[in-house]
DNA sequence: TCAGTTCAAGTCAATTGCACCTTTACTGCC
DNA sequence: GGCAGTAAAGGTGCAATTGACTTGAACTGA
């Protein structure tokens, strides 16, 4: 082995949306759930999750074992980002980080035992970092909303049964802007990526919404011809 | 070290327009430089052009350099690709590989020594390749021609100076099909990523075409907020 | 039964995208 | 020097899409 070979780990930059307080009519943010570090460098620092990669497991495997030995969370999507490996990111040592997104859905992201060592942050308003993981949220941030634009990937945040509305809370959370109910629902409807269901959500104080299924014959995430392991 | 952990490399994808054949007038396509291997595994087969990582330079130094070493290409254009870490890519042993790609103008292309061990490829046709090279590629085409429809990449394919047509020829040839010379121009003048000059270009049969700069205010690759290094 | 709320569908104007047409300006040839 | 050929450059009109807005339907809780 090359002594000057880099040190190569992966981390996971994972979102889940939360309502923002206890309230139920508040709408829902992007939230993430970060580590304290435990020894130095940054020791003390919150940090995303991660760890070295196993000799028999791919790069996505190793980043979904380092989501749940830490977090306790499973996540229904997981994209690789981007591998960081500038000069400067760690002192001492020479890191090259492999750093994947994850997407969980509330009722999983509740799995994630807070303690003193993980807690969820707003993902717009993260505390100072160790590392360049600042940066790293910065740019998962960017490519999500990204996404969402083209992909329809929100669907990742939500259960097996949904309305349009909390589809389109789901945008709306994610791009921080309101859309138009009607337009969204057109919108929706044309691409064909969502199946009626007979069943309607009841309990409101309303009209009951007709619940919708994801169509499984579409590209959740429209990565092209990848291997997504 | 660990000795158990995977060796980390850096390879690139390179793409330039070529003429499909020696006439002048048959339409460029997409070509690739390949390099033979000279050593176990896959002696003898064509790879991409690649290497380690040296000790005090960040992943996209590596690549720009181990371009210019194994093909003399510098290239006007770099972005990560993916990073590549299947159990299975490599025999015996276990490689993580960092890929990039790259985009060269077809004057810088020829400066490619074309050799026994260098050649150029049909990007669409390349033959069976070492690892799974064929399958970083494919999806480096699609990459390379999902960007043409969103950004103003295109224009790393060219020189300083150029026409429409050529800059419709470049689109043309990596998106493989014609497109309206008229609405064309209308659209590209509409984003204002290129400048007017007052040049022409004279010499052809025909009314001689004005020559545009790229606007330099324009960002080329539209990468989110990505310390490209 | 009624007020309040949201679902769901429809209307219409503005914008955009795309196919096609016309005019302009040059070169090469007779 | 005039004419034919060619591609640049600009224009026109239709179709599809988008966004703001309106209307009616369906349910709950008081």
């Amino acid at each position: 082995m090359n002594p000057e070979a880099p040190t190569l780990a992966v981390s996971t930059v994972i979102f889940a949306l939360r309502a923002t307080d206890s309230s139920e009519t508040s709408p829902a943010t992007l939230w993430l759930p970060l580590v304290r570090r435990i020894r130095e460098p940054f020791e003390g620092k919150w940090a995303l999750p991660g760890g070295p990669i196993g000799a028999s497991e791919s790069l996505g495997d190793a980043a979904a074992r380092n989501l749940l030995e830490t977090t306790s969370l499973r996540s229904r999507y997981l994209e690789q980002l981007y591998a960081f490996g500038t000069l400067d990111r760690s002192p001492s040592q020479r890191v090259v980080s492999i750093v994947y997104w994850a997407l969980v859905r509330p009722d999983e992201a509740e799995r994630a035992t807070e303690g003193e060592n993980v807690r969820w942050f707003a993902a717009d308003d993260p505390p100072q970092l160790a590392f360049d993981h600042n940066t790293i949220v910065e740019y998962a941030l960017w490519r999500l909303r990204n996404k969402m634009e083209y992909s329809r990937i929100a669907h990742a945040f939500l259960g097996e049964r949904f309305t349009l509305t909390q589809l389109r809370e789901v945008y709306e959370a994610v791009l921080r802007k309101p859309l138009d109910p009607a337009n969204f629902r057109r919108q929706i409807e044309s691409t064909n990526s969502v199946v009626a269901t007979d069943e309607r959500l009841a309990g409101g104080r309303h009209r009951p919404p007709r619940l919708y299924r994801y169509n499984e014959s579409f590209d959740l995430a429209d990565n092209g011809p990848l291997p997504m392991t």
